[in-house]
DNA sequence: CTACTTGCAAATAATTTGCAACCAG
DNA sequence: CTGGTTGCAAATTATTTGCAAGTAG
């Protein structure tokens, strides 16, 4: 942790202001590993520094969304969850849902394989649509061990 | 449409009634084929008898998610959408979203491709992280042709 | 200085729930 | 009959917004 953090230049780059509850929120963000929803990073965040308010949480991962430095997921338990996105090819992941617990894991084992999959499909899925693909998502649902 | 409608037997099976607001509702999804959110049921219902409520029909679309006869699916715009289940083979597909107006398109092309390639992962996911896994969704993302 | 940001409180929007009346079996 | 269902209104939950005060550049 030396240094200006990574999203430092992200940010100013962008034309945006290196304010504090920013910065809160994108090192909570950067040492947690889970799939946080808006209400946990405010009560993380809330910790470190009370003063910052639930809506500002909200608008900070909503411009994090637009820049692209996070992920907005949606697990289906009514709330969204963010996760930060990878600088490098190491963020790319797909997610497996517990639809009885809710637990998520990340999962990107089978990145190599899935590339040439994916690849092709998306080729045919731009023609046939006329759509211009940028990204996909896959979920798996099942049950976890602690589930069964 | 002659004789008693598909779905009569499902719910009498399940040991639930075959109420008036449901055979609306239910008629209301076999012959819409769009994703429909809650809402935009309710109003379609609500055209052919207006007595029905707005919890009515989302408690039938809980019951119908419960019983496998409907999908709920998030698009990301704050509301949940609904589809049939098709009883075959046919009704399995995935989707494609226009990130600019929201557009979904259902896409199953590729249902033979996906097949090996699934199965694959879903055992070796299985193995690795101990789930019983039982369903996917796969989404692309992209720009349709009106927002380019 | 001066926009961009924030905190707070109030406003929205989607979905859920309590409960008396209703009706399918 | 009678318990599953419904309609309505009120309650909840997540998220958004208005606006005066704060502050980064």
């Amino acid at each position: 942790m030396r240094g200006p953090p990574w999203w430092r230049g992200k940010l100013k780059d962008a034309g945006f202001r290196l304010t504090l509850p920013r910065q809160i929120i994108l090192n909570v963000l950067t040492t947690t590993p889970k799939h946080l929803s808006a209400e946990e990073i405010f009560l993380l965040v809330h910790k470190k520094y009370p003063g910052i308010g639930l809506a500002t949480v909200y608008r900070t991962l909503d411009l994090l969304t637009d820049m692209n430095l996070i992920s907005k997921f949606d697990f289906g338990d009514g709330r969204s969850r963010y996760e930060l996105i990878g600088r490098s090819r190491k963020g790319y992941h797909h997610h497996l849902v517990c639809v009885g617990c809710g637990r998520i894991v990340n999962f990107s084992d089978f990145a190599e394989r899935e590339r040439s999959f994916i690849q092709n499909l998306e080729i045919e899925l731009s023609q046939r649509y006329k759509f211009k693909i940028d990204s996909h998502r896959i979920y798996f649902y099942g049950v976890c061990k602690d589930c069964q």
